[in-house]
DNA sequence: TATATTTGCAACTGATTGGTTTCGTATTTT
DNA sequence: AAAATACGAAACCAATCAGTTGCAAATATA
């Protein structure tokens, strides 16, 4: 089973989730109300996310609060900066053919 | 089916043949030769990530060349950016409760 | 103590995934 | 024209996913 925040936001769903965690920590039962999937619907995608590491339980009494473990979201933006860095590169070769052209061109 | 770049890149391989492409257009058996996987298994992900409109087909004789279609990549961009936004958001109310606290204990 | 609420967990279902092997087709080479 | 190459598509398989229903455990309330 591949765990990781990739996997974690592949599912629409879950993206919503994450949302609903960014602005503040929530019970299951609170999540799902607002989606139309049922609550062990949205109580197993808050078990891949437990898993992906990216949200964390806190019990409170017979409430369980989920909130964010926002840290594990850089890993995307890791990658994402990554990426952005290799097509900047492939730019910047493309802009040196083009040089090389010009020059050629005198 | 879904079929958003949330999906192409929640697969390892596919995000390595992101990677590769992103430094400049490949043919399917080039790609393959990158990974320990078969070309067929290479050529489904080829195909996901194609429905994904992440990457496009350029025929040149029998040879086809597989490029980029970057531009896709900014929807996670932009919904990481969201995701951002709504965090700040939240610490800027967590500075709001401080600063209130603050004040009370004067 | 009996009951209601909040929750996780197990069993089951249908759809999708990632992979394989096999085949057909188009293009190049000889 | 024949053989080799590059590739997609189809058929198949095991594993995983998203969802369901039903149930048990823990905590709160009456």
């Amino acid at each position: 089973m591949r765990r990781d925040v990739f996997q974690a936001i592949a599912d629409p769903t879950r993206r919503a989730i994450i949302m609903l965690l960014a602005v503040g920590a929530m019970t299951p039962n609170a999540i799902a109300d607002h989606f139309d999937s049922s609550r062990q619907a949205v109580s197993k995608h808050l078990r891949i996310l437990t898993e992906c590491e990216i949200i964390k339980q806190e019990r409170q009494g017979r409430e369980i609060h989920y909130h964010l473990n926002a840290d594990k979201m850089k890993d995307v933006e890791r990658w994402l900066e990554q990426f952005k860095a290799l097509m900047d590169k492939r730019f910047d070769q493309l802009d040196t053919v083009l040089e090389q052209l010009k020059s050629k061109g005198k």
